[in-house]
DNA sequence: AAACATTTGTCCGTATGTATA
DNA sequence: ATATACATACGGACAAATGTT
C-alpha cells in the first residue's frame, strides 16, 4: 500500500501534554481569562483524564508566566495587560537577533527556498485579512530560522516568549501589517548573503516596531 | 521583645521545591552526573518526601534542559559538555545586554552603590583564589540588573541559563578571572552614567569574551 | 476565637507502555 | 514473534494549609 506523502504519523501525547497543550490553547484565546481563579478538578474533567496531568501542565504554565500559583491559596491567569508587549518584546527581539546571528553563517540553499514561500504565505494571508492565519505562518517562519541554529537554549527561551505574543494576538495587541512581509524579505535576503550583522538588525527590528506602532497607537498609556 | 533587624523569615518549601533545589544542585554539582540514569524513588528517599514532587521536580528540569525524559523508557541526567559554552552563552550575553539596556535609563544611586560593593566582593574573591565564591557574588551582581528591570520575561529566560553556567563551572569550562572586574567597573559606570548604548555593550562583551578564551585554550575542538 | 469549608499538596497503588530475552 | 520485566505515567484518596463564617 502506498504511503500517503504528506502523511503525518498521528502523534500520541502523553495525558500531561495534552492538559498543557489544551489549557494553554484555552488561555491564549482568551476562554480562561486573565485573573479567573482555576479549578483543576474542573479541568481535568473537561480534558478527560485525572488532577495529576493538570496540576503538572499548571506547573508547567507556571513557568512561563501563564498562571500564578499561590501554594494553598489559588491557582489564577497570569494577568496580562495588552501593554505587556513593551515587556515582552525587547528580550524576544534581542533572543531573535541571535538566532538570525547564528542561522545566517549555516543556512542552506532549501532554506531559503522554505523561508520564501512561508512568506509568499504569509503576504497571502496578510492581504487577504485572515490575520490568524498571518500569526501561524509568521511563527513558521521564525521557527524555521531558529531551528536551524541548532541550540536548545536559545529555543527553551524563545518558545515560550511565541506563546505570550499569541496571547496578546488574540487580546488585539499585536497587529501583523503590510511591512512585515517586506521585513521578512529583507531578513531572507541578509541570511542568503551570510551577512550577520544586517540579519541581526533586521531580526530585532522586526519586533521592535510594533513596540512604536502600539505605543502610538495607545498614547495614554 | 525586639526583632532583629536582619532576621530572615526562614523560608518553608515545599517538597517539590525542596526536590527541585536539591535534584538541581546535585546535578550543578556533579553529584549526578550526566548520562546518569535516575531513579525517582532512589532519588525521594534521599531527599525525604514522596515520589511526586521528585517527579514534579523532574519535570521542571527537565524544561530547563538539565534532565531529558523519555517518556516510558528513563530520565536521565543530560549530557553537557564543557564546550556547551559556545551554545549557551550568545544567547545569554543579548539577554543581559537588554538587561542593561533596560536597567540604564532607571537604576538609582543606592543600586550603584549595591553594584559596587558586589563588585569589591567578587574582587577579594577573585584575589584569594575562591572561584566559587568568586562565581556566586557574579550571579548576584548580574541577577541584581536584572531584577532592576521588572520584566519576568526576562528574569525567566535568563534564570535557567544562570543555572546551566553554573553547571559549566563545575565542569571547569567557565574560569573568572581578573578581567571580569574590570568589565564590571566598566558596566556600573556605563550604568550610573544612564549609558544605554554602552551599557548594552559591556555587559554583552562580559559574557562573550569567555567564549572566545575558551575557544582559545581548547583549540583541538 | 474556634471550627468549617475549600483548595492545594502529597502519597502510594495500579496500569500502560517500552525494551529486553 | 511472544512473553516477561521494568520504569514511568496516571489515578484517586488522604493530609495540610489557608481563608472564612
Amino acid at each position: 500500500m502506498p504511503i500517503p506523502a504528506n502523511y503525518a504519523a498521528p502523534v500520541y501525547l502523553s495525558a500531561k501534554d495534552r492538559a498543557f497543550q489544551q489549557i494553554q490553547e484555552w488561555i491564549i484565546d482568551g476562554t480562561l481569562q486573565p485573573g479567573e481563579k482555576i479549578n483543576d478538578m474542573e479541568l481535568a474533567k473537561a480534558i478527560g483524564v485525572s488532577r495529576t496531568p493538570v496540576r503538572e501542565a499548571l506547573q508547567m504554565l507556571s513557568l512561563h508566566g501563564f498562571v500564578s500559583m499561590k501554594p494553598g491559596v489559588a491557582t489564577t491567569i497570569c494577568d496580562t495587560e495588552p501593554g505587556e508587549i513593551a515587556k515582552l518584546f525587547p528580550p524576544l527581539a534581542a533572543l531573535e537577533g541571535v538566532a538570525a546571528e547564528l542561522a545566517a553563517p549555516v543556512i542552506q540553499a532549501e532554506d531559503l527556498v522554505a523561508l520564501r514561500a512561508l512568506n509568499e504565505e504569509f503576504a497571502a494571508a496578510i492581504h487577504s485579512g485572515d490575520s490568524f492565519a498571518a500569526l501561524k505562518v509568521d511563527e513558521q517562519l521564525h521557527d524555521r530560522i531558529v531551528r536551524l541554529c541548532d541550540n536548545r537554549y536559545l529555543e527553551s527561551a524563545i518558545a515560550p516568549m511565541q506563546a505570550h505574543v499569541r496571547h496578546l494576538f488574540f487580546q488585539q495587541a499585536v497587529i501583523l501589517t503590510e511591512k512585515s512581509i517586506h521585513e521578512h524579505t529583507e531578513l531572507i535576503e541578509a541570511l542568503e548573503r551570510h551577512d550577520v550583522d544586517e540579519a541581526s538588525r533586521v531580526a530585532k527590528s522586526n519586533w521592535l516596531r510594533p513596540i512604536q506602532e502600539y505605543a502610538a497607537a495607545h498614547p495614554e498609556q
